[in-house]
DNA sequence: CCAGCAACTTGACACGGTGTCAAGTCTATT
DNA sequence: AATAGACTTGACACCGTGTCAAGTTGCTGG
């Protein structure tokens, strides 16, 4: 079996399973090395550092996940169907991409490729935040006391991986749950109640 | 000079400083050590491992900055008025804490200790919370759609350290501003529009 | 058929940070 | 002058990451 693809997707597959499983955020090299029945050198063959082999992983997920697909639901809707729509669609991918999130969160504070590649994703995600919010503001929903950057930096903060996990992992909310008090949530703060309906 | 407690003060100044200052989060113990005028073997002698510097630094820093006094002044209102209390009193105490509590949760997912210690101060600062919902719910003011306990960990969420990086560090808000928005959010989420006033 | 290349293995090692240990120094107190 | 406590010095073990050099295996093209 000399074909390096192969290998590479074995080690991906492997680490994903690791980081899903009990040790968590805490995998190590060898460990991955050992789940994907190789050795350790083969996986720095493949991938240069853990913070490259992590970022190649949520790559990875991203396209066996089909998260394009994922977002562009969203992008259809208008007013307030595009921000329930833009919660779905985020709040739905947060559980998949989750486990290596927190891995790569984990080293952010001494890792600079790892901060960097886990600050372009929730840069983009910001995006989302923002055509929603102009979306609202479009149909002359958004609440007149706050402008739309601020509006942008608010749903951007309650929509974060971190506040998932607060809810999710720490207080035992189930994803429905989640979905639900985030849609109530951001929308009692950025829609003005009198135009709502 | 032979006294221990003079030193052991020397090294929790010398690492809050440090914590506050460009290296952050990944001071190290020889650092804190250099800082303070004193061999690293001497910090080790004060506190057996990193995550206890840091636990006892958190305790120095709450009794230096007299946090009980902080929050005495949110248990005297009542209604909303709890809520803003509350709200003023802890995120005006975030920006304290946050060097030391960045370094504790940076190292929480690999330190037993450490993340013990922060969930015992996070779960402490959930009693607030819980505290400021009942003061709603005895005025008649939370919103009939949401349980308490919900109540509780929503608001938990929004106040939490992460969420003050997020707005703050992230997005450059300045302090007034985040409590004002903290204190529309949580009154938006939690209280019922009609009956407000 | 075999030369050569690419993928992979094996085992050793450097580095940095935490935490430990043992022996020595300094100083205030009795 | 002897003792005890606080601190220093320097060495060392441990762990995980990342590197290096020398092998082995197996496919492929001349």
């Amino acid at each position: 079996m000399a074909d390096a693809s192969v290998t590479r997707t074995k080690i991906l597959n492997a680490c994903r399973a690791l980081l899903e499983g009990d040790a968590g955020a805490a995998t190590r090299m060898s460990d991955v090395a050992k789940a994907a029945g190789v050795s350790r050198q083969a996986v720095y063959l493949h991938f240069k550092t853990r913070a490259e082999l992590l970022i190649a992983l949520t790559r990875h997920i991203d396209s066996v996940e089909n998260v394009d697909d994922r977002l562009a639901a969203s992008r259809a809707a208008t007013g307030l169907d595009r921000l329930d729509a833009f919660i779905d669609a985020w709040g739905g991918y947060i559980p998949v991409i989750y486990p290596v999130g927190r891995a790569l969160m984990a080293m952010a504070p001494s890792d600079e490729a790892a901060r960097l590649a886990w600050e372009d994703r929730m840069t983009a995600m910001r995006a989302g935040c923002e055509a929603a919010v102009k979306a609202l503001e479009t149909a002359n929903l958004l609440s007149g006391s706050v402008d739309r950057t601020s509006a942008t930096d608010m749903l951007w903060t309650l929509l974060s991986v971190r506040n998932w996990e607060n809810l999710v992992q720490a207080c035992g909310w189930d994803q429905a749950q989640y979905i639900k008090g985030m849609k109530a949530l951001s929308r009692a703060y950025l829609c003005d109640k009198d135009r709502l309906q």
